[in-house]
DNA sequence: AAAAATTTCGTTCAAATCGTCCATTTCTCG
DNA sequence: CGAGAAATGGACGATTTGAACGAAATTTTT
């Protein structure tokens, strides 16, 4: 639980090598691994004398994050998680250390204590993102976290998906961000998200013309047709022509009875709340919602 | 009894590869797989061994899912008689037909049959891309299908990744695209394929600015900074500029005693092959060898 | 400071793994 | 074909492991 600096209770050290917290417990009681103790008799187990243990064993570490190890190249090499008051604060840390597989251990423990996508991607890798991001017009240091902190969480989003269980063909859609955004997370969640409500979703990517979506939706072929478009907005090469595409594209989709969703920091600018069959969210859990009535209202 | 995620016991892979625990076990001890052990004496495999052991050995997997692999690994694909005569006609089959599931058993299974991520890359997924690539100037549907392709390939090589040995410590890399270069893929293979090589590789993504490659090289902290730097050149805003910038970087890792891999389909354009601190490779499985060579010089 | 929630304590127990031995199968080669 | 070598898979008692439990300690919240 790392209790205080540089303690580990048996607990943390059994993840962190992968093995029991009852073996390990043995194993000190063996005195193969020499502890402190709490004055009520709680074992305490210093970073250094975890680590001794593990080296001169040969034991692999499965969570090098635990004993404070570091796992990547670039800038920040000690990682501290004691400062860190909230999850989201350790998840922040971890992405500005370039630490995938604390990172990975995190987020995948959240996913598996009950956290959906839709609350991960608004919750953690929202907030550190953004926090990431305004070290972005810092320094140049800023740049490199935040290019890796993306990396690192594609990865994590990509294995989350495939966690979740495998979609219905009935449903499908096809999404991406438009032409001239940049951002691949954006749309890589809400497919994730998307598919997490048991919706195939395609993932067309970053930078996606217009043109693109139109001949995706209306394909000759009906089976292949899908139900809901989705497109990330964060940022706009030019306003006024993007909108006016996209609204002679929501005007299509609604004739042909598909969904246009829109999303991303932008949206908003685009000015199109107003047109009806176009929904425009905010976050990824209101897509969810969005979602959750749709399929309702198709059944 | 998977205790982690990432450990088995003999019994474990012995019932995933279908022989029996003595086998392993005899396997184990007679050095054919390397694994830990519990202070009691307890062998541990990592996952990532046990598959470096089936594909050295061309082992059949009749359990995938204990390694944590998909249940289509050993299925042979349905799709792969329709007209294609190669392998690699399959996959680019599969891929133009944004079937992500058949791609990625494709994928997965030539990999576990011994095809190293150099081999594939430079292969399937090279000329795959390259045929879809030139659909993209006919058509609106080829970049539909070319964004298609892009982000399962991308999935799919990010799982590759996962199987491969978590690297040593001891040789570090880092890498992405360069400054106004959007192509994904290539720095992704880029870093899967040096970590095939047992090198640490963080890979920054596209669209990289040099003075970022510079602050992770040249960070103060030593024990962080890359013994390897690479760059993926796909597209080139400036040539002149890229290249002063390019050559002032290269001069200052050779100093550092860091070396500077370039590749990429506009690598040579940029002209600098005469200078000799800069290696430049034409395809993945060049960038292995020369690996291969780094790692013989450095030990 | 008291109460509630969480973690760790020490212990017990069934299941898994250890190393070793051996019968059987498979391979090698004269 | 057949004898010897090599590899396989099962069986064995001894040891180790991981999970469970109520009680006590610790941490967090009120």
């Amino acid at each position: 639980m790392l209790t205080s600096d540089n303690l580990l209770s048996p607990k943390d050290l059994a993840v962190a090598i992968g093995s029991s917290e009852s073996s390990l417990k043995r194993w000190i009681d063996r005195g193969l691994l020499s502890v402190s103790r709490t004055a009520g008799g709680h074992r305490r187990i210093a970073v250094s004398e975890a680590i001794r243990f593990v080296r001169a064993r040969g034991m692999p570490i499965v969570r090098p994050e635990i004993l404070g190890l570091p796992a990547s190249v670039g800038v920040k090499s000690r990682l501290s998680l004691n400062g860190a008051r909230s999850p989201n604060e350790t998840f922040s840390a971890l992405l500005r250390a370039g630490h995938d597989v604390g990172a990975r251990a995190h987020l995948l423990n959240r996913f598996l204590a009950g956290e959906t996508i839709a609350e991960l991607a608004d919750g953690p890798i929202r907030t550190s993102l953004i926090e990431i991001g305004e070290m972005w017009h810092d320094s140049v240091e800023g740049i490199l976290i935040e290019h890796r902190a993306t990396e690192i969480c594609v990865e994590l989003i990509q294995e989350l998906k495939k966690l979740i269980q495998p979609v219905s063909a009935e449903l499908r859609s096809i999404g991406g961000a438009i032409d001239g955004d940049v951002y691949k997370l954006p749309p890589l969640l809400a497919s994730a998200v998307i598919q997490e409500n048991g919706i195939q979703a395609v993932n067309l990517g970053t930078n996606t013309p217009i043109a693109v979506f139109e001949i995706a939706c209306l394909c000759d072929d009906l089976e292949q047709r899908p139900d809901i478009v989705w497109m990330s907005v964060n940022s706009l090469s030019e306003l006024a022509m993007n909108r006016d595409e996209i609204e002679r594209f929501a005007a299509r989709c609604a004739s042909e009875d598909i969904a246009v969703v829109i999303g991303g920091r932008l949206a908003s600018e685009l000015d199109i709340g107003h047109i009806s069959s176009i929904e425009i969210h905010r976050s990824m859990q209101e897509l969810s919602t969005f979602l959750e009535r749709f399929k309702a209202a198709r059944i």
